[in-house]
Formats: structure tokens, C-alpha cells, sequence
DNA sequence: GGCTGAATGTGACTTAGTCGCAGATCGCGC
DNA sequence: GCGCGATCTGCGACTAAGTCACATTCAGCC
């Protein structure tokens, strides 16, 4: 981690990527901008594990990482990803409840990010209102999300979300560039029952199957299967 | 709801069952105390649906309610359970964020709580450090919780789970008074598979079975099995 | 071209959940 | 005590999903 040296008055303007913070109090925004600092990750670096102690609150800037849990089984999930605009809500959690990160995070491009001393944290958390909704609104929605992905994850069957997530990461109609296994590690789900329900999708001629690659031809088939499996 | 109107003096006394809130400011106690009112429900009554708005903060007094998620396909999933001395912090996170209700609550047993209004709520945790940090403690721990309960429910044999609630439920040696049913829904499974599993331990005799009701004989051959499964 | 490692294909097997129905048991009114 | 309906439990066949053990294919590289 460093601290950022560039022009200052350049350095402040990194709270514009955060609409709601533009309100904050003046003192509020003042403390926040003075204690902040910047951290950069390169593309596949880790930025926490699960077990770390977390010390500062995360705002990101650029780029987008993963945050997933590793089960004891050694299987994964993807919870969620952070992106530009974000918080990372974990972190939220663990400064909240002084508890040690529960999932890791990684960068999955290369990532820009405010870092705010957990003790500057709480001190706005307890003087700014703005803040304190700001950091709330985030939290709340991603435990809404966690909610709704157990559910998912737990009740909905694999080939729906399968599709989903075909549909999800083509919407422009470009080829899905990834392994059948990632695609698996990202549903929650292993290589084989993905894979054979991509062979039979091939073989419908709804896809087309290649090594690390994967084209949908037929989204309308794909919406129906998703539709129809809840 | 009704607004409480017994002895005052009695009537305070409430705030005796949480601890955390006895080291309250004077200011914010009273505040607290004077805007707050008793709420009673009985077993089996429901608290919120999912969907709803929330307007109160709620502390439990005295009873036992689950909160739980409805699926799509009718499935239930048990996600945790308020008790005496607890809030109820998807209350929290929905007075908080401005959200509305993820899941839903049920009365398990009559109940007795304390609901205080979303205004007063939001003024002591402006005001107060003290119900700012009991508020926040709580709060923080639900998302690792979810977490959690997520890796439980996807990646962990239903045996072993089993064996956990059974142990768990069995603490003093006391029989399970429930059906195998409502068992099932708490493990966020169903009856079927819960059933045969027992019926195995049963052969086993692990455990004996009757109607609506259960009783472990061999704690440490579950307490094994939960073990050996993660 | 041939090697190597990663990605994919496949079948047999286990675990979990679904469906349909049969049988057992309880409470309750008569 | 008897009959009745509701609830609880048992069971078998079937589907969905995940595991395990391999075989096969392919891309990139010397």
C-alpha cells in the first residue's frame, strides 16, 4: 500500500466517483480525504484471505475483483464482485463486528482503490450522517443479495442458472471466453454435471463448444429454460 | 401494537434484559425509553413477510421467532432465530438501508418485544455511542453468519447436519419433541431424505424414533459422523 | 513432429430431492 | 370404545447433482 503523492488537489477528486459521498458534511469530507489513501493491485493478485483481520475500509475506484468463499471440501462459490462505485461490503462487516474476513478476494483486473484507517472509519461512521447512510445502503443490499443467492444457489437447479449466466455474459452478443471449469467454480457447481449440460445444449444446437470458449446461438431457448426452472 | 401503559417504573425495566444498553447515556436512555412501546405476539403469528417495509427497531424481551426465506419453488430455508436479549437485525439492515424485508419472521413461541420508531432509532444512533456500538455489533455479524450458513446448506451432508441439530437440540439429554418434517425445513431440506437417515441411525440404534418426537441414545456416534463429514 | 499440461468427454457410483402412495398413529366427537 | 379425518411416517422408483477415475483432445512449445 501507498500513500498517494500526487498534486493534492487531484488526489481529492476521487470522491466524485462516489455520488452519495458528494454530499457529505465538510468536516466529514475533510477527515475522509485526509486520512485516505491510495492502493493499487495488479490482475490476479489477492487482496484478502479469508481468516485475515481486516484494518481499513475499502472503496473502489477502477477495476473489478472477485470476492469467494472456500468451503472446507475445497469447493468455492463466488459471492459477489466489487466494482468501480462499490464498497467492499465484507470489509464493512469485519470493521463492524471486529471479526476476520470470511471469503478472500480477488482482483480480477487490475484495481485502484481508497483506503480509509478503520479508527477514521468509525469516527465518521459515529459524526456523519451522510456516511453513515452511504456505508449502510451498501451493506444492506448485499446482505438482501447474499439472501437471495443462498436461495438460488440452495432451491434453483443448475441448468437455469447455467443459462442465466450464458445469457448474463453474452449480452452483446459476444462468445463467453472462459473454461468450463471456471463457469462451474462460479456457479457453485463442478466441471462434469456444467460440462455435460453444455454437450447436450451443444448438441440441440442452442451453443457451440470450444476449448476456453463457448458461443450461444439460440438465447431464446436459453431464456426458456431459465424461465421455465423458476 | 399497542402502546404499553402498565407502571412506569416497571415498564423501564426492560432495558435490565440487554446489557449492553445498561452503560446507556441518561439523554439516550430516556429517549429511548420514552419512545419505545411494547409489541406481543402469539405462536405461530407472523412478524413480517418478505417484502414488507420496516418501521420499527425491535428488541426481543422474552420468546422465540424464526426468521426464515421463502422460495420460489415453496422450499423454506431456516436463517436464524431471535431470542431473548437479541434484535432482530434484518430489522437493522432494512431501517438502515431503506430496504425492504428479505425474509420473513414467525412467532415460535408467544412473544414479548420492545419496537422503537424508525425516527428515534435513527436519532440515537446520531446521539449515542453506546447504541451506536450495540446496534453495530449486531449488525456486523449477520453478513459472516449468511456466509456461513450459505457454505452449510450447499457444501455439507445433510448427515452431518442432522447429527449437529440433533446434538445441538439434545443438549441435556432432553428428547426432540418434533416431527421429522419440521426438522427437515429447519435443515433446509426435506422430509424424505431426513427420514430415511433416520430411520438408519435408528437401525443403528443411535437413536430412537416415535411419532413427533426422538431421542439420541449414542451422542458420540453422531458427534463422530458430524465430524468426520467437515 | 512430438511432448506437456490444461481442458474436455464419459461412465459408474453416491447423495439429495421429488413424486406418488400406503400404512400408522393421534385427537376428537359420538 | 369406535370411527373418522388429519397428520405423520415409510417406502420405492425416479431425477438432479456431485464425485471419482480415466480417457481423449487440443494448444503451445521445443
Amino acid at each position: 500500500m501507498t500513500r498517494y503523492i500526487g498534486a493534492p488537489g487531484h488526489w481529492r477528486d476521487w470522491v466524485t466517483h462516489f455520488p452519495a459521498l458528494a454530499r457529505l458534511e465538510p468536516a466529514a469530507r475533510d477527515e475522509l480525504l485526509d486520512n485516505s489513501f491510495e492502493v493499487r493491485l495488479a490482475a490476479g493478485e489477492i487482496g484478502y484471505r479469508e481468516g485475515d483481520a481486516c484494518n481499513n475500509f475499502i472503496l473502489r475506484i477502477d477495476g473489478w475483483s472477485r470476492i469467494q468463499r472456500l468451503s472446507a471440501n475445497g469447493r468455492e462459490v463466488l459471492l459477489y464482485r466489487v466494482g468501480p462505485g462499490d464498497s467492499c461490503v465484507l470489509t464493512t462487516s469485519c470493521l463492524l463486528g471486529v471479526s476476520r474476513y470470511p471469503a478472500a478476494s480477488t482482483a480480477e483486473t487490475d484495481l485502484r482503490e481508497v483506503a480509509i484507517a478503520g479508527a477514521t472509519f468509525r469516527r465518521l461512521l459515529n459524526t456523519s450522517d451522510v456516511f453513515r447512510q452511504f456505508v449502510f445502503e451498501h451493506y444492506g443490499r448485499l446482505l438482501s443479495d447474499m439472501i437471495a443467492l443462498l436461495d438460488e444457489l440452495k432451491f434453483r437447479r443448475l441448468d437455469a442458472r447455467l443459462a442465466d449466466l450464458l445469457l448474463a455474459r453474452t449480452d452483446g452478443g459476444s462468445p463467453v471466453e472462459d473454461t468450463q471449469s471456471r463457469i462451474a467454480t462460479d456457479l457453485g457447481s463442478t466441471r462434469e454435471p456444467v460440462g455435460r449440460i453444455l454437450k447436450q445444449w451443444e448438441r440441440k444446437g442452442w451453443i457451440t463448444l470450444a476449448r476456453g470458449r463457448l458461443e450461444v446461438v439460440d438465447r431464446d431457448a436459453l431464456t426458456a429454460l431459465a424461465a421455465d426452472q423458476g
